[in-house]
DNA sequence: TTGGAATGTCAACAACACTGACGTATTGTT
DNA sequence: AACAATACGTCAGTGTTGTTGACATTCCAA
């Protein structure tokens, strides 16, 4: 049950809750989001990778050492479907997967110089457009997209995502 | 070759420009599109439909009439791929393809009833969750969201989206 | 009227997600 | 020591969604 949104309130303050502002902001996003991919997407063609390698790369370089279940957690795939990636990435020399020490069930998944490398183009493809919308858009838009992305995230995903915001090594 | 940015400029101005701000708006836009699209999929999985369906749905609804090409500019897949979402869709009931009156060659696009309410229902979940975070981040922020959204679309994407935001029917 | 462009369909294939079941090694508990 | 739980990997099967390639129809213009 809807409540009459924005009759008993301030109509001014609320006029950003209305539907098509709502549409614009879907739409937005599903267009953004093509943008967003459409560089790193390129140079993946090249080698046969894909959107997964790449989120694979960009979490294993953000938390060097990190374990496959963590992995799994943070990417929101079955542990057959990441397999099938890490296999390649591990196959083709980008990724180390080194026994645990301390438990030795685990694996410990480390880029190595050459998956370092083709990490950063990626990154650096995906970085530049996301530097030049941000200089458009200016630094207090980039606050406010950012906000909004953030309260949009499901709550065990945000857990995540402020995680990686301490940068703290695994 | 990269400039040595924020040196020879007011440094204050241009802290929102760093890497580590490129790296959060990265993994923001990661984590935000996961939640985007996390209500809608619950209901299409009940169909066996999945987001390409959605997407038709949503562009058909937003331009009644459409021919088969308009959609396939929008949505930037090939006419193999999106046929076979619209096969499905116009068995199922949802979609009503009538061949042009001008030109026989094109299909024209609309929802059915039954495409109505089930797009109102997808509708219905994905603007839910905008609106929540709307509403939490605030219409400053959601002003600066749109704008860096805005500035990270294929130029060509972003003719799309702004005739869209004309709500011009065809 | 004939050739080419536009439009849409059929078939086959690859990437990447899923479920389910199973095997193995290691760890923790009783 | 026996047993359960955890972490990881794998095999098999399925579904969605993207891709090419080939082809039929329709329209338009030379």
């Amino acid at each position: 049950m809807a409540l009459p949104h924005g009759h008993s309130e301030n109509a001014s303050e609320l006029l950003f809750l209305t539907d098509d502002q709502l549409r614009k902001g879907i739409e937005a996003m599903f267009f953004a989001y093509r943008g967003f991919t459409a560089d790193p997407d390129r140079i993946l063609a090249k080698r046969t990778y894909g959107r997964a390698h790449h989120r694979a790369l960009h979490f294993i370089k953000r938390s060097p050492g990190t374990t496959v279940n963590n992995l799994l957690a943070v990417l929101g795939v079955t542990k057959q479907s990441l397999n099938r990636v890490l296999r390649t990435l591990i196959e083709d020399g980008l990724v180390l997967n080194e026994v645990g020490t301390r438990d030795k069930r685990q694996r410990h998944l480390t880029l190595t110089d050459e998956g370092l490398e083709f990490e950063q183009a990626l990154s650096n493809a995906q970085s530049g457009r996301m530097r030049a919308a941000y200089k458009v858009a200016g630094a207090e838009a980039v606050q406010g997209f950012r906000k909004v992305l953030e309260a949009m995230m499901d709550p065990e995903l945000r857990g995540h995502y402020e995680k990686l915001r301490l940068g703290k090594p695994l």
